[in-house]
DNA sequence: ACGATCCTTCGGTGAGCACCGAACTGTCGT
DNA sequence: ACGACAGTTCGGTGCTCACCGAAGGATCGT
C-alpha cells in the first residue's frame, strides 16, 4: 500500500522547473557536473546544489565525485522510462489507431533515436559495438580512440578528433542505453558521427520526436564502412 | 520537445499530499463525490473544491455534474496507469532476473490484482461477469443484488449484505477496469468478496503488489460456485 | 606555495500556496 | 415555501521553499 505521502514525495522532487529541467536534461544519459548543470538550469550554482541533493536524496539520481567534480546521472534506466512515460501525456496525441500505432512508435524509440545528439537504441548500439576492435576501446566503464579509430574518423568524417577543441566535451564516452541495457557511444566523436549519418541522409528523423530510422544508404554505409547489416525497416 | 515547465506543472498536480491521496482513492475506478472525497482526505470542504478545480484543469480528472452533486473521476486509463507507474517505486524491488520479470509482473496484473480492496484484472472481471445472472443485475452503467443473489452471498461469505451497514459505502459498485476495458465489481461485496477469497486461500498475493493469483482450491471454488474455469498461472 | 576552479554551507528575502471559516448559490426533500 | 445539504467563492493566515550572494572548504594546475 503506497501511502500519499510517499507519492506526494516524489511528485515534489519534479514539481520545480528547474528540477524538472534538469532531470530532462539528464535524459541524455550522459553524466553532468553540478555546474554544468546550474548554467543549463539558468540558477546559481548554490541553488543547484540543493536541488542536486534533494534529487539524490529522493533516489532520481546519482552522484559520483571526481576530484572535485560532482557528477550526478539518472539513479536507474527507470527513472528515464518514468520520465519519459510523464513526458509523453504532452507530445502530440499518438491517435489513430490508439494502441497499434503507441506501440509501433515505441518500437521504433527501441529500433533507432537520438540520445541528446548522439545515436542510440539498437542502432546506436550496433555501431558503437562494431566501432570496438575498429578503432574504438572498450576499457570496461569507459570508451577510448586509437591512432586507428582517429584515421577511421579522418576517413569518415574529415574531421580530426585530434584537433585542438574548445569545450571540454571528452571525445568519446559511454552512455547508458536504458533500451538495450548496453553503452552506446556519446562524446564529441558520437556527436559528430550523428551529426554525419543525419547530414547524408544515412538516417532521417520518425516524425519531430526523437525516433530515426535507417534508409538505404545508411545501410550500405553501414556495411562498407563497419561491416555490420541491419534491416532499416518498420513504419 | 517536451518542456520542464510542462512536467514541473504536471507533477505539481501530484506534488501536495492531499491532492496525492485523491487521485489514490480514485485509483479504484470509482466516481466520487467532492464531499467523500474531502472527508477522505481529512480537509475542508472549501480546500478540496480548489484541488479538484486543478485536478480536473490538468487533466487528470474529469468531473461530471449530477443535481447538486459534483463526480469526480480519473480521466483516462492511461492517468491510472501513470499513477501505478509512480506508486510502483515504493513498493519493494521485484528483482531476480530483470527485464523478464518486469514483463512477467505486468502480465500478472493484468490476470488479476486487487483494485482498492476487491478484485480486478481478468479474474475480477470473469467473477464479475460469472455473477450476472446468478444474482448480479447489470442495468447499463450500475450494478444491483437481486434476491437470489443475496442468498448465494449468505452461502459463501456467511454474511448477509442486507445486515444494517454502518458507512454509506453502496453495496455494489461499477469500476472500470483498465486492462479489461470492462466493469468489474466493486462495493461492499466486492470488498466482502475479496476478503474471503484471500482469506480461503482462493487466491493469494504475488509477492507485496497488488497482482494476486489464482491457486488451484480458488479454480475449484469457481467452478463449484460460478461455473467458471480460469488457469491460475503463471509465473 | 599560489591562484583558479568546483562545490558547499549559511543567512535572508520574497513568492506561492494549502488551509480554514464565513458567506453565498444552487438543488433536493417535504 | 421551507429548511437541509452539496458545492462554491472569498479574504486572511502561516508555512514552505526557490533563489541569491557571500564566505568557506576542497582540489587542481603551475
Amino acid at each position: 500500500m503506497t501511502s500519499a505521502a510517499d507519492l506526494a514525495g516524489l511528485a515534489a522532487l519534479l514539481a520545480d522547473e528547474t528540477r524538472a529541467g534538469i532531470c530532462l536534461a539528464l535524459l541524455d544519459g550522459r553524466a553532468w557536473t553540478a555546474s554544468e548543470l546550474a548554467a543549463y538550469a539558468g540558477v546559481a550554482p548554490s541553488t543547484a546544489t540543493g536541488h542536486l541533493h534533494r534529487l539524490v536524496e529522493g533516489g532520481l539520481l546519482v552522484q559520483r565525485r571526481q576530484g572535485r567534480h560532482r557528477y550526478v546521472q539518472l539513479a536507474d534506466p527507470s527513472v528515464a522510462q518514468l520520465l519519459e512515460d510523464l513526458s509523453a501525456r504532452f507530445e502530440p496525441p499518438p491517435d489513430r489507431t490508439g494502441g497499434l500505432r503507441a506501440a509501433t512508435a515505441s518500437a521504433a524509440l527501441r529500433r533507432g533515436r537520438t540520445c541528446y545528439d548522439h545515436l542510440a537504441g539498437r542502432l546506436g548500439v550496433a555501431v558503437t559495438e562494431a566501432m570496438i576492435g575498429r578503432g574504438l576501446l572498450d576499457n570496461g566503464g569507459g570508451f577510448a580512440l586509437t591512432p586507428a579509430g582517429r584515421s577511421w574518423l579522418i576517413d569518415l568524417l574529415g574531421w580530426d578528433p585530434a584537433w585542438p577543441r574548445s569545450g571540454r566535451r571528452p571525445l568519446v564516452r559511454g552512455c547508458l542505453d536504458w533500451t538495450e541495457r548496453r553503452e552506446h557511444l556519446g562524446g564529441l566523436v558520437g556527436a559528430k558521427l550523428c551529426e554525419r549519418f543525419l547530414g547524408h541522409g544515412w538516417v532521417v528523423r520518425i516524425g519531430s520526436g526523437r525516433a530515426v530510422r535507417l534508409t538505404a544508404a545508411g545501410q550500405a554505409a553501414l556495411r562498407d564502412q563497419l561491416g555490420i547489416t541491419l534491416d532499416g525497416e518498420g513504419v
